[in-house]
RNA sequence: GCCCCCUUGGCGGAAUGGUAGACGCUGAAGACUUAAAAUCUUUUGCCUUCGGGCGUGCCGGUUCGAGUCCGGCAGGGGGCACCA
């Protein structure tokens, strides 16, 4: 028997299913669709082992759906564009374009050794000219439909490299690449009016039956709905009334101010006139933007000298200060303060000495708020000091609805709703990205490009040796004739964020070649994406960004109504890691390992010359730990089937899976285990005899169980029935036709996990066609029935003995068994029980 | 600070409220071999006076029966965070 050469078998295979093109998804209205999409890599220049896992566990889907009759859509591309490309061309000259196909093309190299069951004709990349101009295409018509718009915004400014960073792009107040000290700067900028949609985003969330609840539930916090009430505080110089917002309305008696953020409009039509506040205003508008930056920041206040009066006593004036840590886009930009109950205010009031007022005490506990205020949550019940609806002991909850219903009736106030969700700000200042497909016009303002003058390229011929945008500093490319005048005009040199290539590829995997964005024909068949797989990292911005466009895309006819929640079912999927091996350096720094130079003997970790690794394990795989497992060197060393097969076992998908190489060794003895068996079997001449019965038992309980495994995604349970069924194949004294039937339901049934192995087993035991075609195996339910069972018998709860019995005996006949056994009887000794409790067919319980 | 999740042998993990530890790794013993590799067989939760006893982070509850359900606590992880 030779032995099972991967790097033989698996090219064989690949080639026979090209040629055959067995992956190309067709339309057939005869059979039922199945869509399965994998998030598309970006193309950082190599796959990652992470990446096989991903693929592997849609392939498993994939490949299991096309065996089961459906019509599968499995399609691959490439989020192309974005800030690695323009950082390499500034770090090593080149263009960001040929960075970014070179990378295509090796890790397109990388992934087809896989074997996985791609439809290579519909890959794209997103810097396709051919992607991004029907992306501008569906830019146009949603300015059209209003879901675009342009207004100011304050973003993180890079004054050294004259670009707006991403908050995760500052570290510690500067640049990550400059190093300067980030500015806050108000740059006028692009919006999709993701929030006009929030309510809907949000009550969506409840049809997704399919998704884990976890990524529901982040994104119904970031949404974050809240109800509240809105009113005005009429100003004692009788100006416009200063609208407020607030969620505990029922805390009003215990306001001590009212504070407007410094982008408030009454903050800035002082700051004209008065040098002081337009000082305050500057001083507050310091720092970076990130969480971390904010949480730091100094509450700063500025006293107006405007006086409001109080909404439930006129004789009541509260001061009104210019805070600096008052957002403008939440709520009204305007709040009123009560620093009993709300510890942000609380610091404030203390730091430039406005009073507290507590407005309710706990029921045991009534000592005044002092350098900590009284928060309890909204559900325990406090004692109100003095509330004017006429409450004394209630919840915060009964409350604030008592008051906003006060508030309503007295018509000083209404009842409102408000999201955190803010709109999407999708202005880039860089070169490798989408252009945003205007033109500004002296005369006519900012007006969108005509459709036909489509797709706007971006230029080939920039550079990167000098800092800010590229597409700023090229005339050639920036002048443009207005579309609607005809004069002299200016194109945008902003481009898009990458997360909106991403927010619409699924549709376009549908009809990738389309002159429109999408082919409704062909989005009607394909869509939605019945399985959707990806990282738990994207659970939040990139699904929530999608289903506002899917939306969108449905309000602009580009999808159809069915299509406006695109991911029937979500799955994310855990990392592979790896250990860590380190040691400490003589200058004391840490010194990793890579795992070759490590000789594991009992657990402990040994370089050659016998100094002690420490060994951390389950650690992500980065390049600088170098404990990164290279998917290419796995497959030259056992092939693809062996990275497949161990990706899937041991862990659940959904959680991280340690990569170990005594794991990947184990792999690969298994498969060339059972290939050993398939030719044993293929040689074997035994004739049918009793054990036949019992593998073919055997072989219908884990076509069941591997079924419902694969359905569950539950892919290391597959794995283990699969072993189990493994050995009791080998171990079986059955005849050859039984043993071969159970051996070719084995190559099915591991065909989606190991598909060359899969093919190579099926051809040896005369399988006809590939295996990958055959009609996936139904369990028999007359063949699960077993005729006699273990019974397990407690005694109070403990498991002390067992009955075999046959699988229908009534229950009565079975409690006088059970009596009648060796350790009830001793149990007993001679007394009766106080209860017996038959489960049929599970267990018996005898209570003394 | 707010919200959420997790905790089972040496390790990864399995168990519709019904025999805890499937399956794999590691370890041990043995077969084959001049030897090694490869392969195969047996074994591997803890304690034990060999009768059995104890065991799913800790404390309590519901139940005939709890890893699973409920309450509290501890540890670990994640999300959000001047959101009024």
């Amino acid at each position: 028997m030779s032995r099972y050469e991967t790097s033989e078998v698996e090219p064989k295979w690949q080639e026979k299913w090209d040629a055959a093109q067995v992956f190309e998804a067709k339309v057939d209205p005869n059979r039922p669709k199945y869509y399965v999409l994998e998030m598309f890599p970006y193309p950082s220049g190599r796959i990652h082992i992470g990446h096989v896992r991903n693929y592997t566990m849609g392939d498993v889907i994939a490949r299991y759906k096309m065996s089961c009759g459906f019509s599968v859509l499995h399609p691959m591309g490439w989020d192309a564009f974005g800030m690695p490309a323009e950082n390499a061309a500034m770090a090593s000259g080149g263009h960001p374009k040929d960075w970014t196909y070179a990378n295509i093309d090796v890790m397109r190299g990388q992934m087809k050794p896989l074997g996985l069951s791609i439809d290579w004709t519909r890959e794209f990349a997103t810097c396709d000219l051919e992607y991004y101009g029907q992306q501008q295409a569906l830019f146009l018509d949603m300015l059209d439909a209003g879901l675009v718009y342009r207004k100011k915004a304050v973003v993180n400014w890079d004054p050294v490299d004259m670009t707006v960073l991403a908050n995760e792009q500052v570290e510690d107040g500067k640049g990550w690449r400059s190093g300067a000290e980030v500015e806050r700067k108000e740059l006028t900028q692009w919006f999709f009016a993701i929030s006009s949609m929030a309510d809907e985003l949000l009550e969506a969330i409840g049809d997704l039956d399919d998704w884990p609840p976890k990524v529901k539930l982040m994104q119904e916090n970031w949404i974050g709905k809240s109800r509240g009430l809105q009113f005005g505080f009429e100003r004692v110089d009788g100006g416009d009334p200063i609208e407020v917002y607030t969620t505990r309305p029922d805390t009003l008696n215990g306001a001590s101010f009212v504070g407007i953020s410094p982008g408030h409009p009454i903050a800035k039509a002082m700051a004209e006139e008065n040098p002081e506040v337009a000082a305050f205003i500057k001083e507050a508008s310091k720092g970076g933007t990130t969480a971390e930056a904010v949480e730091k920041a100094e509450k700063l206040g500025y006293d107006t000298g405007l006086r409001v009066k109080h909404p439930l006593n006129p004789d009541w004036e509260l001061p009104v200060w210019i805070a600096n840590f008052i957002l403008m886009d939440y709520g009204t930009g305007a709040i009123f303060a009560c620093p009993a109950h709300d510890q942000r205010d609380l610091d404030f009031c203390r730091k430039y000495d406005l009073p507290v007022i507590d407005t309710f005490f706990g029921l045991e506990d009534a000592t005044p708020v002092e350098a900590e205020a009284f928060v309890p949550t909204k559900t325990e019940r406090v004692r109100w000091v003095d509330h004017f609806a006429g409450l004394d002991i209630a919840t915060g909850e009964e409350a604030i609805e008592a008051t906003i219903d006060f508030a309503e009736a007295a018509g000083w106030g209404k009842g409102v709703e408000q999201f955190r969700l803010r709109d999407w700000g999708l202005s880039r200042q860089r070169y490798w990205g989408c252009p945003i497909p205007v033109v500004h016009c002296a005369t006519c303002g900012v007006v969108p490009e005509k459709k036909e003058n489509l797709p706007i390229a971006l230029p080939d011929d920039v550079s990167f040796d000098v800092p800010g945008n590229p597409l700023d500093r090229h005339p050639a490319w920036r002048d443009a004739t207005c579309p609607t005048c005809g004069g002299a005009a200016q194109r945008e040199t902003d481009t898009m964020d990458t997360f909106v290539d991403s927010s619409w590829y699924y549709a376009r995997f549908t009809a990738p070649r389309a002159t429109t964005p999408t082919d409704m024909a062909e989005v009607d068949y394909w869509m939605n994406v019945d399985q959707y797989i990806g990282g738990i990292e994207h659970a939040i911005l990139h699904l929530l960004y999608s289903r506002f466009f899917a939306r969108a895309m449905q309000v602009t006819g580009h999808l159809p109504e069915s299509a406006k929640e695109p991911f029937n079912a979500l799955f994310t999927q855990g990392m592979v890691t790896h250990a860590i091996f380190k040691t400490t350096g003589a200058d004391g720094r840490p010194k990793y390992h890579y795992p070759e130079e490590v000789e594991l003997r009992e657990g402990k970790g040994f370089l050659e010359d016998g100094t002690e690794v420490d060994i951390i394990p389950s650690a992500k795989m980065s390049k600088s730990k170098n404990n990164v497992v290279d998917p290419q060197a796995i497959i030259a060393q056992y092939g693809a089937d062996t990275a497949r097969w161990f990706v899937l076992s041991d862990s659940p998908p959904e959680r991280d899976v340690e990569w170990t190489a005594s794991g990947a060794e184990a792999s690969y003895k298994h498969l060339q285990r059972v290939w050993r068996i398939a030719s044993d079997v293929a040689r074997a001449d035994r004739a049918a005899n009793d054990a036949d019965a019992e593998l073919l038992r055997a072989m219908h309980k884990t076509i069941q169980e591997v079924t419902q495994a694969i359905d569950g995604f539950a892919f290391n349970a597959a794995v283990a029935k699969l072993y189990g069924f493994t050995n009791t194949l080998n171990k079986s004294d059955a005849g050859a036709e039984a043993r071969r039937i159970a051996c070719r339901t084995l190559a099915q049934l591991m065909s989606p996990m190991t598909p060359h192995l899969a093919e190579e087993i099926w051809a040896l035991l005369d399988g006809e066609g590939f295996v990958l075609n055959a009609e996936w195996p139904k369990a028999d339910p007359a063949m699960l029935v077993e005729d006699t069972i273990t019974l397990p018998i407690q005694i109070n709860g403990k498991r002390r003995s067992e009955l075999k019995i046959a699988k229908d005996l009534p229950k009565d006949e079975v409690e006088k068994l059970a009596l009648a056994d060796e350790a009830v009887v001793k149990a007993l000794d001679g007394g009766t029980p106080k209860k017996l409790i038959v489960v049929p067919g599970r267990i018996v319980n005898v209570v003394i």
